[in-house]
RNA sequence: GCUGGUGUGGCGGAAUGGCAGACGCACGGGACUCAAAAUCCCGCGAGGGCAACUUCAUGUGGGUUCGACCCCCACCACCAGCACCA
């Protein structure tokens, strides 16, 4: 068979019957399928994009041959920072070499012969898709929950902008070289801090992967702390600290403060003023990684100014250290020596005192630093009480006295959105000097980006040269405004296109239509990379649960279950990713065929882990089909005897096993266990072709095997399944249902063991009782003689597999 | 560093706590052929043994269990994410 042209032949004749096209008035049996959409990066599909799509595209094919009418939507993430560097490197406009890379990318996916349902594309750098965004945008503004405040960034002076993590490369800007500084700036948030606790809870309800749903959990990273307040020494002014670990409140020798943080200034005191500036500006130039690593040594600086600790009276020094984040909590803690390893190393450095006041349950000559929960001691009326115990009763205490209270804090951060960068949404705000921040009209939607060329990055963001972009009227009053010059980050487009899927197209009144979304969502099944775990994933949850609040739909959680494809490494161990140069799946396509390398990247790596790609597989895959392909011809046309003995029963056992465990295997994406157990079957069959003789059996098992395969090998099936005279087309055929009785075997081989060691392999008629089991294994002839003698104490029986006699 | 994960023959990989290594590759052998390729069939973890068989073996060291690749603890190596790459 000429596996490449049968593939064109087959592309057309699905094209042209509109095969694959969703139905949208069956949507009782509905199969929502989306895979994560790419960022159309290099000029054509790697082998990771095949891996991610095709894959998962026979996982769509099979749930079709399962009856459901499967919506596979296709489109792009089109926004992103590597098309403005490539413009900024080439000159090539970001619009036009988007618009090429996704025009090469749908032309190979089409060539791949996927079920996409290509009329309801989207592409997120579209005026049509983004004026959703900002409309999203603007509703987030209108609930407060779209708000602006100094944060943290990496500033490069010498190109006056705000730069990504991964521009910087050992801590200089990647482009200039110059020394890149942490600096508070004036920054637009999501508060996706105000869902924290529904976005924890709302695991519970998702068929997600259990490491995922815990790496969301630890990100989100709630803890039931306390807040306390320390009054500063000589003033009205107080600092609040956060900590996890009240009950060590007796043991505090001095507090510690982010450098960056706003309080910082009215603590040092003249004296102390040049040593802190210096220390603050060291602590700019370093990440945040390096500052939180419990293994970098302790810095920090006296600022001069002491507190007193509520609960004891003690005046204690307060410290500006960089191990401090201002992001978390409060961003000042309370230095706890004797029981905080940070702390304790800082206390060391410093000559701090460290005092003990909890001890291990029991003990009175308890080590330090001692950081579990334990006993009290050195803390007052509170000495004796358990950790968890006092917890509670010192918060009480606190609050009595008006200077602490019990606090839910979470690691999680709001979400920064704004990006001084060109290509990416406009963010639809009028800033005006007597209105303050006003959002655009609805009506006047979308902002459309302005066509410029000149996209370096300046200060403000390169939007904020274009005066006619910039310079407008405000909407509320009238009078001369500016629009506001960042973009959005790219996370935020792809936040809701899972929503905007089924009417893309078509509806330009409202983001989609509640009735129609509500019956099509959630997404029954997402695949994509774990890499997204904690940004996109959760970021949808929380835009989901947003849009519910607002009444547009009425479902909580955007994907109901969710699979992880692992990732496909270059020969090098190396990621083929946009970063580096990708390897094209066209050369394969054009000798193996699209076929062969699905059915080989099927079988030759685990979906869920990925690996190392390997071509040497893929001449054997196509070895594979022509050895199904040469049964299957033989097979079409024999006429025989209509028996049914012993050769057929074992074939039929195979074929009913196969049926079964297939279908289980591509349930959980074990797509390299489906093919195995297909290739047995085909070995069955070989078998079977040297002895049996019932023509009608063969043909039966044939459509079956071809059922079976065409997931995996749509175009091959489909022309076997025309050349055995069958109608077409075989996507429109049913998955085979098994027969549980064919299955289910007269006689198994039991292993015996004697003290759990294996004495023997016997075969057993699965009809016995357990008595008639053991009395049948305990009197053959192997076994008998090792038990004379001896009293059987336990019998252990896992039926149809393993008995285990324990004796004396 | 923190969070999550992975580790099984020469290789990719199978195994609801129940006969470790399914299926495939590589390798060896046989059939077919003048021959080769292709195809079809058989064998194939390591050590010992002519053999029946036997010992060892799922990163390392412990533990739980009648029984552990699987559960628990500690460690080693590698991978991903760490909030402005998407």
């Amino acid at each position: 068979m000429d596996f490449v042209a049968i593939e064109k032949k087959w592309n057309k004749i699905w094209e042209d019957t509109k095969l694959y096209n969703f139905d949208e008035k069956k949507l009782d049996k509905k199969f929502y399928l989306l895979e994560m959409f790419s960022y159309p990066s290099g000029a054509s599909l790697h082998l990771g994009h095949w891996w991610n799509f095709g894959l998962s595209d026979s996982f769509g094919r099979f749930k079709r041959l399962q009856g459901y009418n499967v919506f596979q939507p296709m489109g792009f993430d089109a926004f992103g920072l590597p098309a403005e560097n490539y413009a900024i490197k080439t000159g090539i406009h970001p619009e036009d070499s988007t618009r090429h890379n996704i025009k090469v990318m749908e032309e190979q996916l089409k060539e791949m012969g996927g079920m996409f349902n290509w009329e309801y594309e989207l592409i997120t750098c579209d005026p049509e898709y983004y004026k959703w965004t900002q409309w999203l945008f603007i509703q987030l503004f209108k609930k407060g929950l779209a708000y602006q405040k100094e944060a943290p960034v990496n500033f490069c002076p010498s190109c006056n902008t705000i730069i990504a993590n991964e521009q910087v490369v050992d801590g200089v800007c990647e482009r200039c070289g110059s020394e890149v500084v942490r600096k508070n700036m004036r920054q637009w948030f999501f508060k996706i801090t105000d869902y924290a606790e529904e976005l924890l809870s709302g695991l519970d309800t998702i068929d997600w992967p259990e490491k995922t749903k815990t790496l969301q959990r630890n990100w989100i990273g709630k803890s039931v702390g306390a807040e306390v307040d320390f009054k500063l020494e000589n003033s009205d002014e107080k600092l609040t600290v956060y900590t996890s670990r009240v009950d060590t409140i007796y043991g505090v020798t001095f507090l510690v403060i982010a450098p960056e943080h706003k309080l910082v200034p009215k603590l040092v005191t003249k004296e102390r003023e040049s040593a802190v500036k210096e220390y603050i500006l060291n602590a700019s130039k370093k990440d945040e990684i390096t500052r939180t690593s419990t293994t970098s040594p302790k810095t920090g600086c006296f600022t001069g100014s002491y507190v007193i600790n509520p609960l004891t009276g003690e005046k204690v020094p307060v410290f500006v250290a960089d191990y401090v984040i201002s992001t978390y909590a409060t961003g000042i803690v309370m230095g706890v020596a004797g029981h905080d390893a940070r702390d304790y190393d800082f206390a060391k450095k410093y000559n701090l005192p460290i005092k003990k006041v909890i001890n291990e349950v029991g003990k009175t000559d308890t080590e330090l630093p001692f950081c579990e929960y334990g006993e009290l001691c050195n803390s007052a009326e509170f000495s004796g009480m358990k950790s968890e115990d006092a917890k509670i009763k010192i918060v009480e205490k606190l609050e009595k006295i008006g200077a602490g209270r019990k606090k839910v804090n979470y690691k999680l951060r709001d979400w920064s959105v704004a990006r001084q960068r060109y290509w990416g949404c406009p963010i639809p705000i009028i800033h005006c000097p007597h209105c303050g921040a006003v959002p655009v009209p609805e009506k006047d939607l979308p902002v459309v980006l302005p066509h410029i060329t000149d996209y370096k990055p300046d200060g403000k963001g390169p939007l904020g040269k274009c005066k006619e972009y910039m310079n407008v009227k405000c909407p509320k009053c009238g009078r001369d405004a500016q629009r506001e010059a960042d973009t959005l980050d790219t996370f935020v487009d792809s936040s809701f296109y899972q929503l905007r899927y089924p009417e893309s197209l078509r509806n330009d009144k409202e983001i989609f239509n509640r009735q129609y979304v509500d019956k099509m969502l959630p997404v029954d099944c997402y695949v994509g990379g774990v890499e997204h775990a904690t940004m996109h994933l959760l970021y949808s949850r929380f835009i989901t649960k947003f849009l519910r609040d607002i009444g547009c739909l009425d479902f909580d959680e955007p994907f109901q279950r969710l699979f992880h494809q692992g990732m496909v490494l270059g020969a090098d161990g190396k990621k083929m990713s946009k970063r580096n140069t990708s390897k094209t799946a066209d050369d394969y396509v054009k000798t193996y065929g699209s076929d062969a390398l699905r059915l080989h990247m099927m079988f030759s790596l685990k979906y869920i882990d990925g690996g190392i790609w390997n071509d040497e597989g893929l001449k054997h895959m196509k070895a594979f089909m022509e050895r199904v392909e040469r049964i299957v011809l033989k097979w079409k046309d024999t006429v025989g005897e209509n028996v049914y003995g012993e050769e057929e029963k074992e074939l039929d056992y195979v074929l009913n096993r196969t049926i079964k465990e297939v279908a289980e295997n591509f349930e959980t994406f074990s797509f390299n266990s489906a093919i195995a157990r297909i290739m047995e079957l085909v070995n069955a069959m070989y078998k079977y072709d040297t002895k049996g003789k019932n023509g009608e059996f063969k043909k039966k098992v044939v459509k079956d095997l071809l059922i079976l395969l065409a997931p995996s090998a749509p175009h091959f099936t489909e022309e076997l399944w025309e050349e055995i005279g069958e109608e077409y087309s075989i996507f429109n055929q049913r998955y085979p249902g098994y027969d549980e009785a064919k299955i289910s075997l007269e006689k198994v081989e039991i292993a015996v063991q004697i003290n759990s060691k294996i004495v023997a392999r016997l075969d057993v008629e699965t009809s016995l009782s357990e008595d008639e089991f053991i009395e049948k294994i305990t009197s053959d002839v192997k076994v008998a003689p090792l038990l004379s003698g001896k009293q059987i104490v336990k019998k252990i029986v896992v039926p149809k597999r393993l008995v285990n006699l324990i004796v004396k």
